[in-house]
RNA sequence: GGGUCGGUGCCCGAGCGGACAAAGGGAGCAGACUGUAAAUCUGCCGGCUACGCCUACGAAGGUUCGAAUCCUUCCCGGCCCA
């Protein structure tokens, strides 16, 4: 049986690490671990997935979770990481934002919330101790233990202060006081002892050991997870369409599934080491897997497979699964309704009034805009013209192409598909 | 407050009276090759009732046959001075 720790470096998830003894305690001892997520959108995204696995794991291995969700600091905004300071959230934003980003949080880490005195997990927000905290008391309880010239020399602050076109306010500049404020809040009423976060959180965490080491005495650790990148070193987890929400009325769960199927050759190791609870033999065999036959992409399958059935559950996987087998290994005639059917249930899809067949009035073109596939007619008609429309599964190029009720599959219903990969299905009635 | 430089399409960035829906790059889209991958190559990339028309170069006016380009005022940003 390999510890904690081991795996976690098997994986590729530990990046930085305060102290090395670290390693051990996780190890031998049971530790609280805080962990903590500033609610910038009404969801979170897979960019957040990382840590919510990293939690899954320390918890499975005996350690104590505590995840914060950032009501006061989602007020504020951390510089780090980005280029420009940011608009502020409103008060109103930023209070749903928490409770929807709550509501996900204790979904996917199974931790109900008020009641179960934190078996699992506890769940609590940063605003009931920071929100009250006023500004006097902020300067002079918080404020005094911190340094200005360290903090200037913090990476996350050195990057704007370097370019004075960027710049940063000061709202931004106090974020890591608050950070390291909530650390020790949480050491002083949980007896957290780590906090974990992705690369760009280092600067914030170490701040808040030293803030702990120097008022408490007691030392505590810190842990970071590396930077999740695609193949071409861009950031992971934005696509064409944009962000990839956990949400799935944002992000379907056969979207989702799309997502991670369509995962690069050069990163899937990766990223089933990350994402997913396989064993490491099993891992090591689809690597190899898709080093000898890459085409058969079996990897992406059992990694969009699990991500799926982590996210939406099992039931959910399947059907995004089903969908996607439907939809990717042709034969669409042949379908028979009840799976047309199920099918509709879990891929992108759209309906259009069977009047508009019958009158002979519905141009492919228009098809695709109702479909959503194309923005504009313009950009509907360029993408015709230019061969990457499809009508269940026949390229169709003439931009003039009328849909009438022949084209119906089963009488009511038509895929339509634009380039490789996008498609719909429409319900013709 | 004074001076000065600037605000251009999703982003960066040329243009500085007609040839401008606006060079170039990035992003994005499509095609070819493949494996719903990557890389590469090719085409596209404001809208529309589409060989034409409409809307666009910070905003509003003005000069001109004609303006992104000139003038006026205003708004916003950088730098310098106070």
């Amino acid at each position: 049986m390999t510890s904690l720790f081991e795996d976690l470096e098997f994986r590729g998830l530990v990046h930085q690490i305060s102290d090395p003894s670290l390693a051990r305690a996780l190890d031998e001892e049971e530790i609280c671990v805080y962990v903590g997520f500033d609610p910038t959108a009404a969801s979170l995204h897979v960019g957040h997935l990382l840590q919510v696995c990293m939690i899954r794991r320390l918890r499975e291995a005996g350690h104590r979770p505590v995840v914060l969700v950032g009501g006061a600091t989602g007020l504020i905004g951390d510089p780090g990481g980005k280029a420009e300071e940011r608009a502020l959230v409103t008060r109103e934003e930023a209070a749903s934002n928490v409770a929807a980003v709550s509501r996900q949080l204790a979904a996917l880490l199974d931790i109900d919330s008020e009641s179960d005195r934190g078996s699992r997990g506890l769940l609590v927000d940063n605003a009931s101790w920071l929100g009250s905290l006023g500004a006097i008391d902020l300067l002079r309880e918080v404020g005094k233990h911190f340094s200005v010239n360290q903090m200037v020399a913090k990476e996350s602050v050195r990057q704007r202060l370097e370019r004075p076109e960027r710049g940063i306010s000061f709202t931004e500049f106090s974020y890591m006081l608050l950070q390291a404020y909530d650390f020790l809040h949480l050491f002083d009423a949980f007896g957290c002892r780590l906090q974990i976060g992705a690369s760009d959180q280092w600067g914030n965490i170490t701040m808040g050991i030293e803030l702990i080491r120097r008022q408490r005495g007691e030392q505590v650790w810190g842990m970071t997870t590396p930077l999740v990148l695609k193949s071409d070193g861009t950031k992971f987890g934005k696509t064409e369409q944009g962000t990839v929400w956990l949400d799935k009325s944002r992000t379907s769960p056969y979207q989702l599934y799309q997502f991670f199927l369509r995962s690069e050759d050069s990163v899937v190791g990766a990223y089933l080491r990350y994402f997913t609870w396989l064993s490491h033999q099993e891992i090591e065999e689809l690597e190899a897997a898709t080093k000898q036959r890459p085409e058969r992409r079996e990897a992406q399958g059992v990694l969009a497979r699990s991500v799926c059935a982590m996210v939406h559950g099992s039931a959910e996987a399947e059907g995004a699964e089903r969908a996607s087998s439907a939809l990717f290994s042709g034969g669409l005639a042949e379908l028979d309704e009840a799976t047309l059917l199920e099918v509709f249930a879990d891929a992108p899809s759209a309906r259009i009034d069977r009047d508009r067949v019958l009158a002979g009035e519905l141009g492919l073109v228009d098809a695709l805009v109702l479909a959503g596939l194309a923005r504009s007619r313009s950009e509907g008609r360029r993408t015709v013209l230019q061969g990457g429309a499809y009508l269940n599964n026949q390229r169709e190029k003439d931009p003039d192409r009328i849909v009438t009720l022949s084209d119906l599959l089963q009488d009511r219903y038509l895929v339509l598909r634009k380039g490789r990969r996008e498609y719909c299905l429409v319900r013709v009635d």
